[in-house]
DNA sequence: CGGTAATCGAGACGGTACGTCTAGTCTTAAA
DNA sequence: TTTAAGACTAGACGTACCGTCTCGATTACCG
């Protein structure tokens, strides 16, 4: 006897779930993060409120969720150099910002992840783990191609690339030109380092 | 004639500004942002709502003032060399960051400059621009002394300290320790020799 | 096809009308019109005030509305004479008075008339139409039987008997004895006879 | 040494009283009972609101003084008969409902009286009592004329008078037509005989 | 093919905070 | 001590939102 393939009752429709998406992004790039109700998600859907919390925790879970999705972690190339591998994370990272709904969400996002632990793990499990792993890829590619004396710790690299390129958007609140890419990458290499001191 | 020195009517009374200002910062750090109410405020300051909102435009401006008063940029020290200068400047911002208010009340509020202007300009100009004026005297000192070669970016270098250290508390999550101090001042020396590549 | 029986969505509770009505007299009943809040109205009612506002679109409304309700004009026996059947009027206008519900209620009901046309025009329509016909079926009766000489002003009997038992109790502040009701009746006999010239 | 014939300190301004009371039926007249407020008065009157509170205890009993302030008892014609003195006094209450600053605030105050006692208590000795001597004297002339085989009871005529106006007014809303005084003054001679069993 | 069970849109539900407004009191400087 | 001006506490107002619940109407599988 096989499991059941699929439990009782009438199936969920997955054009729900699409009309929900697409309601969310559109409504974080219009309204913003704050202003955007469950109601008017419900209402630009064309869907009940039933149906979102049928999918979705809270109202934060549910913007993350609509967010993380299609921010699986893109894979870096190997560029052959430590600079050219972090240059090309900076790059995704600056895009990632550049985003027009996840500027307009990330602050709010990060601001629930303070009170919602539950999707502050998810969080840290799924977006930045994902991108540790990389970081860590990508230094222990350099170290056994020489380019690095000693192994470098993830965690500062990887700070210093997503942080400073958050900073200079949401903090100093400035345009990311392509010129700033090799310039956090530079400073990136010298944490991979150690330099500077 | 002399001008007259004070406008007519009861002046603002000044402990209540205080009583406020002082209850914004408990609840803070009690409930943190997103459960802090103007009407907890109110009757934590033993103050009537419409004092509040006298001084107040918005609940978002009332949390950014009470949190800003007294985060005056604090002076830094001239150590003579450009890593213990911006050592001393890490130091500075990791300690803000690990003041359990300001640590509470950070995401909340960087979540409401997205959406209020004003209060986005004035952080602008009374946080972020203070800082900058800091990290360009810093530079400046450096180059006169030889240190540097050109004179650096004072944004990218604030970007680095600012925003290695707000990814290592707000997005890393992990916690600050005193050994992180010299690797952010390192990688800030990297960014204002523009090194690395 | 028959057309569908009931609006979409999630119906009405009627429970809830009925825990509205219930504790908007109950407050009425033992702290007054004036000092009935709509909060202590929903906190009674163990109901969410956007329930109250879906139903009445202010506090005056609110209390009208429960007011009026159990107050349609009770049938007035023909009890064959016209003294009698005034006799029998008066008693139920004095009873209505005594009610301490409507007691506590119509000064400030009346007093909301005032402001808003709408509840003027309930109270109008509602009330005041359904008595004057009442009177007016009496007068015609009076009539008929040969007691009048020629038909009587309504509206002069009505408001001679409403009137007066309001004066006494609101104005004059005297208690209604059982006494009283022959002495109304009486000249509002007078009044349908146009005597006392 | 004489005793002193003023208190010390600035004496108060008589023309404040009057631009308070002007404000405050002006008001009145124009906005109606329950939308005046005391800053409203005290920006019309151009005045402060201490100089209001100093004189009166609150705000209906601010409203109740200017009303009745040129309210007092006129005297009324002896014009030899009953039913003329009842016609005069009929004419009389008319005339006072039909203020327009009169008709815009009696239901308010009426509903505040159920609230402040010792204004009901004013109202009873100032406006009730005066009326009901009024009465009583012209219903003892009456009797000594010989019109009334007994002495009538005064509360009985004053309510008829008094309660038949407010509610032709007040309750059906009827605009007091010349026609209407000898109406309700025939009822009034009605109640005054006992007649109409 | 009829029954069971979960889905759907719609919208009412309890609860709670918002920002506004008012009453009545208090505090200035000036008269 | 009065004046005008206006800040003060307290608390109700009517609106908006969250997350849950309840309708009638589908829509799939299971027997």
């Amino acid at each position: 006897m096989e499991p059941s393939k699929q439990p009782p009752g009438r199936p969920r429709d997955s054009r729900v779930d699409d009309a929900i998406r697409d309601a969310v992004r559109e409504l974080v790039r219009d309204v913003g993060y704050a202003a955007l109700t469950v109601d008017a998600v419900a209402a630009r859907a064309r869907v009940g409120k039933a149906a979102i919390y049928r999918r979705h925790a809270s109202r934060g879970e549910l913007v993350f969720s609509a967010l993380v999705h299609g921010l699986e972690p893109q894979p870096l190339p190997d560029t052959g150099s430590l600079s050219g591998d972090l240059a090309a994370l900076v790059q995704l990272t600056l895009g990632v910002f550049s985003d027009p709904v996840v500027a307009a969400a990330t602050p709010g996002l990060l601001a629930d992840l303070k009170q919602q632990p539950d999707i502050a793990a998810r969080f840290q499990e799924t977006f930045i783990a994902g991108e540790r792993v990389q970081v860590a890829d990508l230094l222990e590619r350099a170290f056994v191609r020489g380019e690095l004396a000693a192994r470098a710790d993830p965690a500062l690299v990887h700070a210093a690339v997503l942080g400073t390129a958050f900073a200079w958007v949401f903090l100093l609140a400035q345009p990311p030109t392509p010129a700033l890419v090799p310039r956090i990458a530079a400073l990136a290499v010298a944490a991979a380092r150690g330099e500077g001191a």
